[in-house]
DNA sequence: AATCGCTTCCAAAGCGCTTTGAATGCCGCG
DNA sequence: CGCGGCATTCAAAGCGCTTTGGAAGCGATT
């Protein structure tokens, strides 16, 4: 079912038909409704491929992922992320094109995609400290929002990040407050942008309070499990091993978690942990009451606003860049407590 | 940069220049070098829009996900299986259309897809026993194919499937002969035809033996940590506790390992653990020893080759279905150990 | 010299939609 | 009665590609 033969059913036009179903004023509406009555009777959707070569937008948004970053946060917190957007694409008649390509790969996907007008605009996920999709997209004139920021590019861009740089601020302030003074941080690799800045929120709240930073404290890697299990097992067995850990993640917290317990020391009481939550859904940082003290902020809500405020970009693109930069919250659970008083021996 | 333009340049027809780039045999190979010389050097890319219109093909695998299935495996297995999907679809030109609806919105979102000529086939993810999208892709006469099994429906379909059966009997028969016989199963969602056939299979391995197993002992829900770890305390505090448990997944043997901590006790030696283990790349089983004995079978792996054989039934339909029926191999780590001699006093 | 068979190329139709520019009918008004 | 204005509809062009059905050129064959 076409638009030519539903139009010849009805004895009407193409050109009505379906102005008709595109809300056009110019149109009886004794006529819209029996149009609309008979697209559905007869389950007629316009065909997309000739409704976007008609109209010149594909109505559908790209992600390109590179398989490495699989690995890194991309995979669980991506997949809440793109939840969101996909809520947003759906209520505004878009779809999601995603493009999974090795890592060499990228830069051709992107132009493929944009020149092959396959897609109508871009969100570019996980951004590292000197990103160059932006560079590359702004060349290539199509509408992109990126989630997260990209330090080192001074050239203005749309995008919507989380202050990482004060979550961590916030949280090792809160550490140091309950006299914790050995402070570790599980950092997510260093290339990417979100991870420097959570590191320098760690460092200037520790040197705020007088403390330099210990590199033997810090460790950056993929943020998976057994990576915060290794990393505190290790810490754990330094002579004077850290009172605190902060994550970047719930997903290498659960490690460290692990690796307290069997190191056979009460989490709360003898070591604190404190982790970003992206409130992801799958892994819940408990039913009600946290299991971790977490600065929170939802990937999946800015999946969402990334998604809204693209969208209204290729619709109408802003004279000015559009940027949000999103404050975490500090909720308090019960994997933190005051910092255990110095034991003797240890003097 | 279209064909028009690039083929007024090069003083050729459309038709010569469509052909040369398309690799049709009918053009002389001197031609053709000059053509995609020229194609390369003015960065020109066919419009998709217009080649899917003409050819009536739109290079696009659907993939549809109710956002409710976010929570239940496919958030973190999802992830990787389109890891692997998205492999194959960049190798043959294909792109990979994903949809994120609203549970009740999902047949609405099959329908439209496939009238709108969106994509040109689907894979389905996450069968339950009973799934109505088999027959309303029948109906909608559009290729799909099923990762997984729907137990009842009796029609044929093309899928791809672990014999979760075989591989939670097998984990049942390991434990059991290392002398267990209370053994938890912390199962997914009874409604997800996996979790079904791998209950059959664990229940089938204890009757074996001659053992009824016990309601008391199963627990079916979302794949969670809290979950796994909530059933564990629980089940650990009964008079007559479990010593071995069966998880559906790594991420409840995650929650399961740490109630069993809590309680004090010691993995692989007081309480066995044994997980399907999808090889998540992010949540990997240990690195090179695996911390969970485990019955294993790549999901990456499977979106391959489900794409793999998709893309074969769009470009050829197959004369009778293709079913796949994949064998878990069995891997054993740290987490099992000898049934522990029954406590004197429990006697 | 006429014909055939190849290779190589092309003009034009067509995919199914949107959109431009114009036509039709009808009303009220001078 | 003629005309402008409004509401409603339509024919046709165009989006950028593929593909059909020739046609031109040329050496080989009769």
């Amino acid at each position: 079912m076409n638009l030519r033969e539903i139009s010849e059913k009805l004895g009407l036009s193409q050109t009505t038909v379906s102005r008709a179903l595109n809300g056009y004023p110019e149109v009886n509406e004794a006529t819209r409704r029996r149009v609309k009555e008979a697209a559905i009777a007869h389950g007629y959707h316009p065909n997309q491929r000739a409704k976007s070569l008609a109209t010149g937008r594909s109505m559908q948004i790209g992600h390109v992922i590179p398989v490495s970053i699989q690995h890194e946060m991309m995979n669980v917190v991506f997949a809440d992320f793109i939840a969101g957007a996909g809520e947003v694409y759906g209520k505004n008649g878009y779809d999601m094109l995603m493009s999974i390509v090795s890592d060499d790969g990228e830069v051709k996907a992107y132009e493929e995609l944009a020149r092959k007008g396959s897609v109508d605009g871009f969100i570019v996920h996980g951004p590292t400290d000197d990103d160059p999709r932006i560079a590359l997209l702004q060349e290539l004139g199509i509408p992109f929002f990126v989630h997260g920021r990209s330090t080192d590019v001074k050239t203005p861009y749309n995008h919507l990040d989380v202050n990482n740089k004060r979550a961590f601020t916030r949280a090792a302030d809160f550490l140091l407050d309950l006299g914790h003074e050995r402070i570790a941080l599980i950092n997510g690799l260093e290339r990417m942008d979100f991870a420097q800045r959570r590191r320098h929120g760690y460092e200037t709240a520790l040197q705020k309070r007088g403390i330099t930073p210990d590199a033997s404290l810090m460790r950056s890697d993929e943020m998976t499990e057994p990576f915060g299990y290794a990393a505190a097992r290790e810490m754990l067995a330094k002579t004077r091993p850290p009172t605190a850990f902060i994550a970047a993640s719930i997903v290498p917290a659960l490690g460290i978690r692990r690796a307290v317990e069997e190191c056979g020391l009460k989490i709360g009481k003898d070591v604190s942990i404190i982790c970003f939550d992206d409130a992801i859904s799958y892994l819940p940082n408990g039913a009600g009451e946290p299991i971790f003290t977490a600065t929170r902020s939802s990937v999946r809500e800015a999946g969402k606003r990334c998604a809204e405020l693209l969208i209204d970009i290729i619709k109408q693109p802003p004279t000015r860049p559009i940027a949000e930069l999103w404050e975490a919250e500090l909720v308090v659970g019960n994997s933190t407590g005051p910092a255990p008083a110095v034991h003797p021996s240890k003097d």
